[in-house]
DNA sequence: TACTTTAAATTACACTGGTTAGTGTAAGAT
DNA sequence: ATCTTACACTAACCAGTGTAATTTAAAGTA
């Protein structure tokens, strides 16, 4: 028995880019397989041998979703650098996430997912955790360099993250993109406040 | 002519309260006007003699929530108590709305409804700007006061917003109610962060 | 108070027109 | 031999309408 396979996988991406974009444009429950199989320049049939349901496909999209939201480097400690320039570089690092509007939108729709499928949300909130260590660990080193005083280092990431989501995460995915004059503004003040209660004078 | 009118209210309110709850259990795209109608003990008929088309209930919703989210008492500035305890009073009231869980529902369902009905987040926000002025307010008397040193009371408002709600809204509308010791761990640290930039001492 | 009248509100139910997830198949492409 | 396509098809669902019958309660009457 000879097996012979091919690789499908280029048409299996541009199948799943189509229902990415359908979903940010309509949602997920407004995309039917037809519109999926017409951008993807393929037929329906193809679309259903590669994602049997549309299920998958939404499965799929938050894989790369979570993918995307991750992948981008994690803050790590630099004792040549002033805390503040390291805090405000994390914060440029993430803002990028909610500057692009595909990943926004890809965003909105897993958010969307999230509340109506509570148990992505889980697998979601689980990889999180794992991932935001590292502003922890970076607290740590800071204050065991006598940069910073923070007590309970799960706490102050909290905080940290409160303030820049607050502005930089949340306000992006219900009304657009922050404009950047206001966003630096701001990003100057949450840096201060997070240093007036944890910087080390 | 003599005209008759009836009362029909309750008729009306139960159609409305049916539909919440199926847009909470079900979301909004697959609840439909029949279940509705069978969960409301009415016929669809009625319901479309109500609301004529499945787009006013969802506005009726929306305008619920607005409701319901701002109508609970604004903060209001108190020479007689400390700063501490009045953001933590303030912070408990604004945590209420989270707590239940049909609220918390329909703040699931509107958020949805924001995402993928942009013009309806506008309405929202600009509501919500209107309303918060209650603790921009708060912040410049007390600052007059000598209680707090605040130059940008917009600027502090949004913060203590973000670090609110980095805890108290966001995680709950994606897992849950938040734990009550954890709570307050983090209700008090997060006023002290925020008095460690504006506390006048 | 009790009763009748009457228009408004509600119901049951059938029906239309449209959409969509998913399948089967045979022919064609690589 | 495997992948892909075109296309026809099913079975279900659903928003919204039309209508005639039935129930409800406000207003008029005794």
């Amino acid at each position: 028995m000879v097996r012979k396979k091919r690789d499908t996988s280029a048409k299996r991406e541009s199948i799943l880019d189509a229902a990415i974009d359908a979903f940010i444009e309509f949602g997920f429950e407004k995309t039917s397989m037809d519109l999926i199989a017409e951008r993807a320049n393929s037929s329906k049939r193809t679309v259903y041998n590669h994602f049997s349901n549309k299920e998958l496909l939404i499965e799929e999209a938050f894989n790369r979703f979570l993918r995307g939201a991750f992948e981008s480097k994690n803050i790590e400690y630099d004792p040549g650098k002033s805390i503040e320039e390291q805090l405000s570089d994390f914060a440029d690092t993430k803002m990028t996430l909610t500057e692009d509007s595909r990943q926004l939108g890809l965003m909105r729709v897993t958010l969307c997912a999230f509340i109506t499928h509570p148990q992505m949300a889980e697998r979601a909130v689980l990889f999180s955790d794992s991932q935001e260590d590292g502003l922890v660990k970076w607290l740590k080193e800071a204050t065991l360099d006598g940069r910073l005083k923070v007590d309970n280092p799960e706490l102050a990431a909290e905080s940290f993250w409160s303030l820049f989501a607050g502005t930089f995460f949340w306000p992006p995915i219900i009304r657009g993109p922050v404009e950047r004059e206001k966003g630096e503004e701001f990003k100057a003040e949450f840096i201060q406040l997070f240093l007036a209660r944890y910087g080390s004078e």
